[in-house]
RNA sequence: GACCUCAUCGUCUAGCCAGGUCAGGACACAGGCCUUUCAAGCCUGUAACACGGGUUCAAAUCCCGUUGAGGUCGCCA
């Protein structure tokens, strides 16, 4: 049975790079029928952050990753939290003491601060000086003027399996005594990730390239409980636009924040299984489903890929475009109410789902229908510059007015009818269809852009479409030169 | 600095492991078609094997080196 987990630790908000090491971990787990852990590393106290976890959940949630066993739904391997664990650790710590193969330390943070900066003048690696190492003292893992220290073989070479990149070696002599318990009596991720992976049953280990380094370390402790480690898969990085390590410079970096940017939880998955791997043939949208029955090791990447929110934006606006209407309307909603443009629970779902309809093939995030489709919900404020420039010229104004009284006495507000209109005026002017609808469009809406205006003007209804055209002639006549 | 990892269009990638294809697809970009605008859709185009050696009849593919990029070196994870 495939076991694998992921384990973030609640010090901050989940990116994208950590929910991408969730969503491979989840991927492997469901292919291959096996369970999906989530384990929560809190064992740095200074650092813990009360929002984080919830964030976390509601992260995974959100993309629809849903686990097998975690804090809050307990299982039979808990608990979940590295916090609740901490006898385990103290255990098994102890005992590699009794064996000789750890030993406690009261150097001081102060002296090691020393140490450190006296080999980085001598430019030596930064290591512990060992100076515990054979003092032989005895305490306990409670004792807070006391650690526990692994004791690292001084030579050889230690090597581990990486399932993807193949053997990695490292020299012994290179490897530090790292600490296996704090004085807080913590574990260290160090000792805690391989006590939990293996009591757990973790099969798979699927993390990113920035633990390769402590791999090596995790395997000496791995040998020295007589434990068989899992296999290791560590993972590619994601960049950002500039090539270096994803942070707040390169905008949304929260899961959640994409959420409330709009852009939809399918296509984020979507997306997040491409950044790193490959279906290996030419088919981009792959339902959940199809992910989890074609995500393979083999089509996994060893090399670090860039996040390009422009290929997110298309993938999220042709699941809008896969959408259907109503589906599309439910998830706009939220906005509609967050920018007050519906308010309370009487609204007319009926109007919403013509706007969802009428605007759907043109938004690429959830969001980009505040610039686009607002003026279904409120009154343009101002008009497009370069539009009142073409479209407003005085010499329209009796073609507006012509439409405008054929408007208001129009038997049948249907689109059909609103074209016929044009065709009129277009006959009497002996204009083109543009000369008539560019004005139009520009009056009731500001813009120049959107949907074709027959359908618009249908949506609108006749009351607003009339109070618009009257206002836009008022404001040409106020503000356009002859 | 030491150690480790990685290297195909601007970006995500297929091809590499089992050498022989005009190096394929997608995003973006450019042009065209459609069209009342914008989108969407369709068609076309620009664009890559980091460099240098070697092995071989033949190298993106195997080997070595160089360069570049990234990661780790905490009582963080």
């Amino acid at each position: 049975m495939v076991r694998v987990r992921f384990a973030p630790s609640p010090t901050g908000l989940p990116h994208i790079g950590n929910i991408r090491t969730a969503l491979f971990n989840y991927l492997f787990a469901k292919h291959n029928n096996g369970k999906f852990i989530l384990r929560i590393e809190d064992t740095d106290r200074e650092r813990y952050r009360e929002d984080a976890l919830d964030a976390i959940i509601k992260g995974l949630k959100w993309l629809g990753i849903n686990w097998d066993e975690g804090p809050d739904i307990g299982g039979e391997y808990g608990p979940y939290f590295q916090s609740r664990r901490i006898e385990i650790y103290h255990k098994y710590a102890k005992k590699l003491v009794d064996e000789g193969k750890a030993y406690y330390c009261d150097c001081s943070p102060e002296r090691l601060k020393r140490v450190r900066e006296e080999m980085r003048a001598k430019k030596l690696n930064f290591m512990y000086d060992r100076h515990c190492r054979k003092r032989n003292i005895k305490s306990d893992p409670t004792d807070p003027s006391t650690v526990i220290r692994f004791k690292m073989p001084l030579s050889g070479e230690t090597c581990f399996d990486d399932v993807l990149r193949g053997k990695i070696c490292f020299d012994n002599s290179t490897q530090d005594d790292i600490i296996l318990i704090k004085s807080d009596g913590f574990p260290t991720y160090n000792f805690a990730v391989v006590i939990d992976d293996h009591l757990m049953g973790i099969t798979h280990i699927f993390r990113g390239e920035e633990f390769i380094s402590s791999a090596g370390k995790h395997k000496h402790i791995y040998d020295a409980l007589g434990w068989e480690p899992p296999k290791m898969v560590h993972l590619a990085m994601i960049l950002g636009k500039d090539r270096s390590k994803l942070s707040k410079r390169h905008g949304a970096t929260s899961i959640m924040e994409f959420a409330e940017q709009g852009f939809l939880p399918e296509a984020m998955m979507n997306f997040l299984a491409l950044l790193g791997w490959s279906p290996k043939d030419d088919r981009e949208i792959l339902s959940k489903d199809e992910l989890v029955e074609r995500f393979s090791l083999d089509g996994l990447s060893t090399k670090p890929a860039v996040f390009d929110i422009e290929k997110l934006e298309w993938m999220n606006g042709e699941y809008i475009r896969m959408m259907e209407v109503e589906k599309l309307t439910e998830n706009l909603i939220p906005y509609y109410r967050k920018w007050g443009w519906i308010n309370g629970e009487k609204y007319d779902v009926e109007y919403l789902n013509r706007v969802s309809a009428a605007m759907q093939e043109r938004l690429k995030k959830l969001t980009d229908i505040k610039e686009l489709g607002f003026y279904f919900f409120q009154e343009p404020s101002g008009y497009d510059e370069k539009g009142v420039r073409k479209q407003f010229k005085r010499d329209r104004i009796p073609w507006m007015k012509f439409v405008l009284e054929k408007f208001e006495n129009l038997d049948n507000w249907r689109e059909e009818k609103l074209e016929k209109v044009i065709a009129e005026g277009m006959e009497k002017f002996g204009v083109g269809a543009g000369k008539l609808i560019h004005p139009i469009r520009l009056a009731v809406s500001g813009l120049t852009r959107g949907p074709g205006l027959f359908e618009l003007l249908e949506i609108l209804g006749r009351e607003k479409t009339i109070a618009r055209i009257k206002r836009a002639i008022n404001w040409i006549e106020n503000n356009v030169e002859e």
